[in-house]
DNA sequence: CCCAACTCCTGGGCGC
DNA sequence: TGCGCCCAGGAGTTGG
């Protein structure tokens, strides 16, 4: 499942690429989840953004496209268009060169979804509209990640994919991170130490996960179709029944809040 | 405001 | 070989 790593490689991949790039033709699903990808035919292209796990846009008309891959959305960029019957959206761009391309977004599943609105609008996005700071934002210190884990008393797990006290992080870098900072995913109250050691290892994980050009399980790619190999370096999502890379003691995995997770008994004590 | 439950979706894995 | 069942889960929606 995409989430900050897969979104951010996509990002660099073709973010320079889009920049003037002019929207000629474009065509959709029906379903409303993707036909507002047809509202920008006629726009120019700005850079590529990444808020969190959503990808941002900018046209020429002041508005925005945005992008959320969900569960198996791919976005990518060929010169030809691709046999995929899954392609839900699609755009022909003519890019500053003079060169045709294809944009053309997939997605088996349809959890994805793809908006525009008027730049910065995001009013009716309630999960954008209440994100928590980036992870690599120099100015998210410890002090104010702490204070956003605070503001719930949910599951610490739960709170991470809620996107509110930090943007990006889903299931697979959740497990993981907990993991890393030794962090049951029940726990409901974290001490500042732990906060401090939860934030460090978000930010390792997230920042591994990119230098591997994402995790690949099963369906995502990159935006020239290529896998990522951060998934041959998992300390934690799928090792259920496992031995602990760190204690040796069989890792264990439960659904909490309905999510799949999974974590050491004897290393992620409460 | 927060939170919990429900919903959207289909390929793939498994038991029989 | 194929059928039925279940699982994967981010975020939008609804209702308390």
């Amino acid at each position: 499942m995409p989430e900050l790593p897969e979104v951010e490689t996509i990002k660099r991949q073709i973010s320079e690429d889009l920049v003037d790039a002019e929207v000629i033709e474009a065509d959709s699903h029906e379903s409303a989840k993707f036909t507002p990808a047809r509202e920008i035919v006629g726009t120019k292209l700005g850079e590529l953004r990444r808020r969190g796990k959503f990808l941002i846009v900018s046209t020429d008309d002041d508005r925005e496209l945005i992008v959320h891959l969900g569960m198996t959305g791919k976005l990518r960029l060929v010169e030809t268009p691709t046999e995929d019957k899954y392609i839900r959206a699609w755009w022909k761009i003519e890019l500053e060169s003079g060169a045709y391309q294809f944009l053309e977004f997939s997605d088996v599943r349809r959890f994805g979804r793809i908006k525009v609105v008027k730049t910065g609008d995001y009013k009716d996005m309630a999960t954008l509209n209440s994100m928590g700071p980036e992870p690599f934002d120099e100015k998210l210190d410890n002090q104010t990640f702490w204070e956003n884990l605070k503001k719930s008393k949910r599951h610490v797990k739960t709170n991470l994919l809620s996107q509110k006290p930090i943007a990006g992080v889903g299931n697979i870098y959740a497990d993981e991170a907990l993991w890393h900072a030794q962090i049951n995913p029940k726990a409901k109250t974290i001490s500042k130490k732990k906060a401090e050691k939860l934030l460090v290892a978000i930010r390792q994980v997230l920042q591994q996960g990119i230098d591997n050009g994402g995790t690949t399980l099963r369906d995502y790619r990159d935006a020239y179709g290529q896998s990522g190999s951060n998934q041959r370096q998992l300390y934690a999502y799928g090792r259920s029944g496992e031995e602990c890379f760190r204690c040796s003691k069989i890792m264990k995995s439960d659904t909490i809040d309905a999510r799949t997770t999974t974590w050491c008994p004897q290393c992620q004590k409460k």
